[in-house]
DNA sequence: CAGGCCAATTTGGTCAGACCAATTTGCTCT
DNA sequence: AGAGCAAATTGGTCTGACCAAATTGGCCTG
């Protein structure tokens, strides 16, 4: 699954995973740049380029002396992904939670879309959640329409912010998510639920 | 301002902000390593620990033949920050962005609270609303127990997905918008919505 | 003239070995 | 036992080099 294609980036992926595993723990020192490129048989340059990019993703600080293991409550969101993609089995927790900011983050984009909306727009929007209230109780139907809804909304509600969650959250969650199907039931529960918030934003 | 520490660091925040700035644009192919190095009289290797920072801020795409600049909509919410910073009056749209969703997610983890609420800590929410209740008028005096309410809430509501999604906004952007005051009234709305939903969470 | 093909160049990926400054460590001396 | 100093460790950077893949450009052919 994980076909890295750089020696740095499987050496980042290995020191990655071992972090989120807490095989090194919050606050502890991690293995000098020497000794992890004697133990991934590696440059240092290449080591150092794995940590570069660690450090980025906000679970390790580098500083003389020694890198650090930081707390994962401090990260970025950015590891999201590689947290859920530890086991072949996300944390059905953490689907949940990126459920709820998904559909948290829908809400809102579709409440600044019918604002922001062209008269045009507005009509499509109806037009949208109109299909999508009549096949309400086939997922399967109505998927598509949602889908398409969803980008409507996101390109009418031209929201940066969202975007760049949205991205973070595509990255590895939407596409287990999907795939694997682990909640459906929250899925349409998120997806009723945005359309009844639009519909009641459209009544107005 | 930006007193970054190494070399690699300066390289990578000059070149970050080059991109976003679209002096790089999108598409288009960056300098190779070796003219980068020269350009910043570095060593290759500070120049390839900074493409790979920003590689992982996913503003860039590093590939046998030449890095790519990619669009800023497919990069992660790590930039968010480094995006405000750019010029010394952050975007007041991403401003206001920002807060709509740091408001989402809070009344998001409010609703998650009131369910998952020890007695204790349920008791505790009723105390700080109603206090906040009282000062609803006056921000300076409510300030200080809304944020303490926004901390029991991240507690009790523990939510890591909200909470790394904090750490990426807060990097700079509350940092700016706090020091700033640019928007104290989309602030205060956002206090007395997150405690009104809160109260009717509450009732029952 | 247009289009496809092949070689030279460019570019990223990695490696080896080295030096410096700051930190850490360990030992000695008080 | 504690303070202070020296040695070893560690990150940061540099020089120079080689390889494989991609790009480029010119050549040849149709």
């Amino acid at each position: 699954m994980s076909t890295t294609s750089t020696l740095s980036h499987e050496i980042a992926d290995v020191l990655r995973n071992d972090i989120l595993q807490e095989r090194y723990r919050s606050g502890e020192r991690m293995p000098s740049e020497r000794d992890l490129a004697n133990r991934f048989d590696a440059n240092r340059g290449a080591v150092r380029e794995a940590l570069s990019q660690l450090e980025q993703l906000g679970i390790i600080r580098i500083q003389p002396g020694g890198a650090r293991v930081q707390s994962i409550n401090s990260a970025g969101l950015a590891i999201l992904g590689p947290l859920m993609a530890l086991n072949e089995i996300p944390d059905p927790a953490l689907v949940d939670q990126s459920l709820q900011i998904f559909g948290a983050m829908s809400s809102l984009s579709a409440s600044n879309a019918v604002v922001k909306a062209s008269p045009v727009q507005l009509q499509q929007l109806q037009d949208l959640v109109a299909v999508i209230a009549e096949h309400t109780h086939d997922f399967r139907v109505m998927e598509p329409y949602w889908r398409e809804l969803l980008q409507l909304v996101a390109d009418i509600d031209d929201n940066l912010v969202v975007r760049l969650i949205g991205n973070d959250l595509k990255a590895q969650i939407v596409g287990q998510m999907m795939e694997m199907g682990i909640n459906p039931d929250l899925k349409h529960a998120a997806g009723t639920d945005l359309v009844g918030n639009l519909n009641i934003a459209l009544a107005k």
